[in-house]
DNA sequence: ACAGGTTGGTGGTCAGACCACTGACCAATA
DNA sequence: TATTGGTCAGTGGTCTGACCACCAACCTGT
């Protein structure tokens, strides 16, 4: 009979406003947001009011908050979810070998699409780093090289929604084992193997083959799992 | 030499704090926090700062705020990534089949990892699930049911980040295409051949056999993204 | 031309106030 | 007795106005 009234809260409302103005274009990646004063005025709201939103704004990485500069919509988006990852990770206690898992999934799915849309300028920056892994010595440029490696591989992916979960949750694991890379790339076992299977990975992608480069690249996770499962053994 | 001063945002602060407790077990889920008032004097911090922490905390699914009742801690951490990943959505102007891509790197996975980890008691309520949505003929329901069949994969799974990120991406697919659930089961050409898929899939876990269980829900995934292709057409 | 301070504007924080809402208690009523 | 409706204390939601720390740009005297 009678409608329910229901009054948002208003940093909502404020937060709508913001993804208008992006999708519409008005706002953009490093654009100035107004001042806190003049914005809440032009809002009719009080100052408090906006700073709860820009609070939930800089939370989930939309907005850098620069005192006695401004407030700005971030650069980019790519870290939008590493917080709440981080906070859910902890909340959940889970363990990071599900992390893992986690970036296996996407990995995977990203070397897959990859694949699938690779052209000839991103394959040849993709076989550059490789190249510069194999001779490079420094291992603790080697470790930043494999970063790179797998984050060209997501953009290459085309998929900014993958890329994005898949950085985040990268980050979370380099961020909870300190040194990951270096551990993993400096293990004179594993060292040869890795690149073999950059080898394998970047050859699927050559010939356009998906199939053959989720497989190559689940096999290079399996590196991964095992190094994370021997530090963190099963309960 | 000298190490940069860098104080930490209040609400950093609070979080980390809460973070802590939650860790240490004297915070659960569904727990009363402090009124903002007495919060606010015990921390020594104005009310508007104890405020914004719980702003950033609400915006990441932490935390439920329910005015004139108090602020709690949130029964579970499931949505604590769906808010950021529609911002993420709209920001970087993805399409659908972007996140339909995620999902089905998540699904394939989480049906892989609840192959292996099946249990007696889960199959028989997954079994039984799939058992009513063949029978049932009301569509609303049976869609329901069939967002039951995924959920309880997710589970199965046992890895609650993959749970919760999956569960993100589906219910923004479900978002932005309403009763997509319906539309996909009620077309009479798909119908069969779902609860077919539903049954290789069963099959699968009831084999413990994980590379079956993710190839049958990569293919039941195709039928998703048919469905969405077909609706947003590539640019 | 330049090193120095000045100044206006910014976000960060604070204190105190009022409103809307909730739940519990209690009195009046049928 | 059971239900209604009011009261009240406590909560989150919002507002106001103030002060601080910080930054950039503009002076200003050398």
């Amino acid at each position: 009979m009678f409608k329910e009234i229901e009054q948002k809260k208003i940093y909502l409302q404020i937060l709508e406003q913001i993804k208008d103005n992006i999708i519409e274009g008005n706002l953009k990646s490093g654009d100035r947001l107004p001042s806190e004063r003049q914005w809440a005025e032009q809002l009719g709201v009080s100052r408090a009011t906006i700073r709860e939103a820009v609070r939930a704004l800089e939370m989930i990485g939309l907005v850098r908050c620069q005192q006695g500069e401004g407030n700005f919509i971030a650069v980019d988006y790519e870290d939008t979810l590493t917080q709440p990852l981080t906070i859910m990770f902890w909340l959940s206690k889970a363990k990071i070998s599900q992390i893992q898992e986690l970036r296996r999934a996407l990995e995977t799915e990203s070397a897959k699409l990859a694949a699938k849309h690779m052209t000839p300028e991103r394959y040849e920056k993709i076989e550059k780093i490789c190249r510069a892994i194999e001779t490079e010595t420094d291992e603790s440029i080697r470790a930043e090289l494999d970063k790179r490696f797998h984050y060209e591989i997501a953009i290459a992916s085309e998929n900014i929604m993958i890329k994005n979960v898949l950085l985040s949750s990268a980050s979370l694991i380099e961020a909870l084992i300190k040194d990951i890379r270096i551990a993993i790339l400096d293990d004179p076992h594993r060292g040869p193997l890795i690149d073999q299977q950059h080898h394998i990975i970047l050859q699927a992608f050559q010939n356009h083959d998906p199939l053959k480069a989720a497989m190559a690249m689940s096999q290079h996770m399996d590196l991964i799992d095992d190094f994370v499962s021997q530090l963190e053994p099963d309960d």
